[in-house]
RNA sequence: CGGGGUGUAGCGCAGUCUGGUAGCGCGCUAGUUUUGGGAACUAGAGGCCCCCGGUUCGAAUCCGGGCUCCCCGACCA
């Protein structure tokens, strides 16, 4: 892609409103545009950075056996009247009247949906269990949004939803989503903590927050510090195996939110105890019949009894990923992308556009690296060179490869990383092999 | 929802106290010189000074009301 015919508009200053790192360097990379307060508009960079997230979640949540739907945003509040939320979700809950005078709402959730979904076609103890999970734009009328992304009122989240017939099966398939989470996170370079939470409104008694350590993180959050060198790293867990053992190992190590965490019975030393700020990017509750048994979600048993299914809900924001990525990996002069949800894998930089060896040696990089499919960024701006450099680390892609007349003339180019900062001078063929093998 | 701020060019800001018809930097356009880590010069374009009402010969500026956005707190499946 030509820097030249891209949409990318890059600020020098910060925006005023913008205080939180991730938001400023958002901005200021020319990833979302504010609306309204929690209301914003993705421009390419930052919608082809929210499409990298929600792929890996998707993959994952399809390689932990979970099938993709899509619901609606608007749905009729008569579902919220069945279950009783439409009297008790409160002003967050975004109230709309269409022309007939029939109540509507924007979804802040999908419980309720679900749950229709399943009880209309899932009859038999032979239909469960399964997983059904959406990728949606979700509204909760914030009193007060903040941090970007972060925060925001209108707000991108993976949601899935499963069904069991009885309480072992629904814990199976909390076990799953459980080690589905921290595949996902890691993918995206994250180190993401379970930590025993509070159920909320949403009821059950099974709970855990998946939070990602940063200063500017909403709550305070409690953890042994072993944690801050494990997880599931790596490890090839396969889902048709017992996972029980695996959630018992990691949950086994303390780790809890403000509300769980409770200092005079903490079950670790003091010296042991990690004290942080953390961000919530994902949820999972296991919270049994209280959906299904008010709307009448029933299967049949194998001795032909009628029993309420029991179900759990896991959500995942992949907007406030976005920015939740930034605040883990940044630095002075802007974004760091983990390679696996960069917008571009690398920014190729001609320093002298209009030169013609440049020029020609640039477009040739081009078409090789995306002919291997790892099309670059290319800067053909006419420009002076430290622009384009500060542009280059401002939105942060994770390789920089430089063309300029000086190294042509030794066949050399440069290739530069943005995270190390490290810069090798190479040969074209080593540094295309580089960034393709 | 309580408290505190804010709104002037695309962005960052000055001007408001003390009323006289709007300015600076960045960015943008054109030209020239440049070009290896955020270029220089020259010439330009760009404004419902948040909105409504009031005071005044005259309002960005004073008064009243509303709205917006931001911050702290409370809230947050």
């Amino acid at each position: 892609m030509r820097l030249t015919r891209y949409f990318l508009p890059t600020l020098k200053e910060n925006p005023s409103e913008a205080q939180i790192v991730s938001h400023r360097l958002m901005l200021r990379a020319g990833m979302i545009k504010q609306q309204a307060a929690g209301i914003y508009s993705w421009l390419p960079m930052g919608h082809r950075v929210l499409k990298n997230i929600e792929q890996i979640v998707r993959e994952e949540q399809d390689r932990a056996g979970a099938h993709e739907v899509l619901m609606p945003t608007i749905q009729p509040a008569d579902l919220w009247r069945e279950s009783g939320r439409y009297d008790d979700y409160g002003q967050e809950m975004l109230r709309i009247t269409d022309r007939h005078e029939r109540d509507m709402l924007y979804g802040p959730t999908n419980e309720e949906m679900i749950t229709d979904i399943f009880r209309t076609h899932c009859k038999s103890y032979r239909d469960v269990p399964v997983n059904l999970y959406h990728i949606q734009w979700k509204f909760r009328d914030e009193v007060r949004p903040r941090f970007g992304v972060m925060r925001g009122r209108e707000f991108l989240m993976k949601d899935a939803y499963s069904f069991d017939l009885d309480a072992a099966g629904a814990k199976r398939s909390y076990n799953k989503m459980f080690v589905a989470y921290l595949r996902t996170f890691e993918r995206m370079g994250l180190k993401a903590i379970p930590m025993k939470a509070d159920t909320g409104p949403i009821g059950g008694d099974l709970s855990h927050e998946f939070i990602i350590l940063a200063d500017t993180g909403e709550s305070e959050v409690f953890c042994d510090k072993r944690w801050l060198e494990m997880g599931l790293t790596g490890r090839n867990v396969s889902y048709d195996s017992d996972l029980e053992p695996i959630f018992q190992e990691l949950t086994g190590i303390y780790a809890a939110t403000d509300e769980m965490h409770d200092p005079a019975n903490c079950p670790i030393p003091a010296e042991d105890l990690v004290t942080r700020r953390g961000i919530e990017i994902g949820h999972i509750f296991y919270f049994g019949e209280k959906y299904s048994k008010p709307m009448g979600a029933m299967v049949s048993t194998p001795d032909g009894e009628q029993v309420p299914v029991h179900m759990g809900s896991y959500g995942i924001g992949v907007s406030r990923l976005v920015g939740g990525i930034i605040e883990a990996s940044h630095d002075e002069a802007g974004i760091v992308w983990p390679e696996s949800v960069a917008p571009f894998p690398v920014g190729l930089i001609n320093l002298r556009s209009g030169d013609a060896d440049c020029d020609a040696a640039s477009a040739d990089l081009e078409a090789k690296l995306t002919a291997a499919g790892k099309e670059p960024l290319y800067d053909d701006r006419d420009e002076r060179a430290g622009g384009k450099f500060a542009d280059m680390d401002l939105i942060g892609l994770p390789w920089q490869l430089i063309v300029g007349p000086r190294g042509l003339k030794n066949g050399v180019v440069e290739l530069k990383n943005r995270a190390s900062g490290e810069r090798d001078e190479l040969s074209i063929e080593s540094a295309l092999a580089k960034l393709t093998g």
